[in-house]
DNA sequence: GATAAATGTGAGCTGACAATCGCATTTTGG
DNA sequence: CCAAAATGCGATTGTCAGCTCACATTTATC
């Protein structure tokens, strides 16, 4: 950021700012996203985005914080442990945590991940490295003694796995097909009970 | 295309215009991508690019046929029936296919799926349709009954979900290491084993 | 109320790049 | 050889979006 908002007016002025910029970027994709489109959905100047921000990918930088928060929330719901809860149970809830995620705002979401290049690491990695946790818990739940190093491998093909399926329902707008839902878990379940019985 | 080449020499241009191109746009990215730098690495002028191609976006249509067609050549070197194949082996070979495909100028495939945007939708869907039918192949060699349209979303899970974890795997770099593909052939199998339990 | 700091404005500058077009060179066919 | 067609060239044009800057307006401070 150039310069922080330091009254009242500037702090809703950037609020302004970053939600037109989320829908223009959204609607339009990266490609077309432009600050002055921006600037005239918002309300404002476009020089005041670049009080702000010093150039567009920043602005989109912040967009992207803010969504991973968001979505990040949405997983969180599903996340009171349980010690009576079975593996189906489990699982049911890790993936309706993911699928929620996607539903935050789908449109913004495939943008964010598919198109903005991503300048600095932090954000996504932060991210990423906590979304992982989610999964090596559930992991963690499955029967069978655990190997560490084993459990991390699982951890990213299990995040890979629920992730690229539910990435590709989006893209079709199949998010909410119960029969997809059912497999998934399936999938999930299959696979852990496997790896407890080698 | 704007206009057929007809001799020999026109055809060898275009080669070298789409080679060019696909390294340029591989190295670049699809927003860095640039006509300019695609002839002048080519060692062409601009003029003869826009003589075979109507704009920059039939020319990455272009890089994209000739790349799918490419992974699809990699992946079918994994394609030979045996009826005595266990599950495992043939889980392992659907995926060392994929790995294979990823392998094929990864950085091209990255921003081809990521970024170019997709102006006909024939030539992807072509490509996706054919992909699942590998997919579909290995699930009716799955033990147990098969219900058609249980085995219809299976494909989608599957594919989904072994792109997933070799998609991410390619980002990091990652795409070789002999656990992940043990793990990977694990949730195959896992997977197709449940069903037919169920 | 006066002064300074913070904030808001938008016309316009700048650079970049897609795409063109008139002309030069090469190949083909007779 | 010689037209005519095909191919190749690259300076130039038009467009467009990121970003600046000189100025106007609002808010804070005393």
């Amino acid at each position: 950021m150039r310069k922080a908002p330091r009254q009242q007016r500037s702090r809703a002025t950037v609020d302004t700012i970053v939600e037109a910029a989320a829908r223009v970027l959204a609607w339009r994709g990266w490609a077309d996203f432009t600050t002055n489109e921006t600037a005239s959905v918002g309300g404002v100047s476009v020089g005041s985005i670049y009080q702000y921000f010093p150039n567009k990918l920043a602005l989109a930088e912040e967009i992207r914080k803010r969504h991973l928060d968001a979505v990040l929330a949405a997983i969180s719901g599903s996340e009171e442990r349980d010690g009576a809860m079975t593996l189906e149970q489990c699982a049911a809830k890790l993936i309706d945590g993911v699928v929620a995620a996607h539903n935050v705002d789908q449109d913004l979401h495939r943008v964010l991940l598919d198109e903005v290049p991503l300048a600095a690491r932090s954000t996504q990695d932060e991210f990423e490295a906590e979304y992982l946790r989610r999964y090596q818990r559930v992991i963690a739940l499955a029967p069978g003694k655990s190997d560490p190093e084993r459990d991390e491998i699982a951890g990213r093909v299990l995040s890979g796995a629920v992730e690229g399926v539910v990435h590709t329902a989006a893209r079709h707008g199949e998010l909410d097909s119960p029969a997809l839902r059912a497999e998934l878990i399936e999938l999930v379940c299959a696979y852990l009970r496997g790896r407890s019985a080698s």
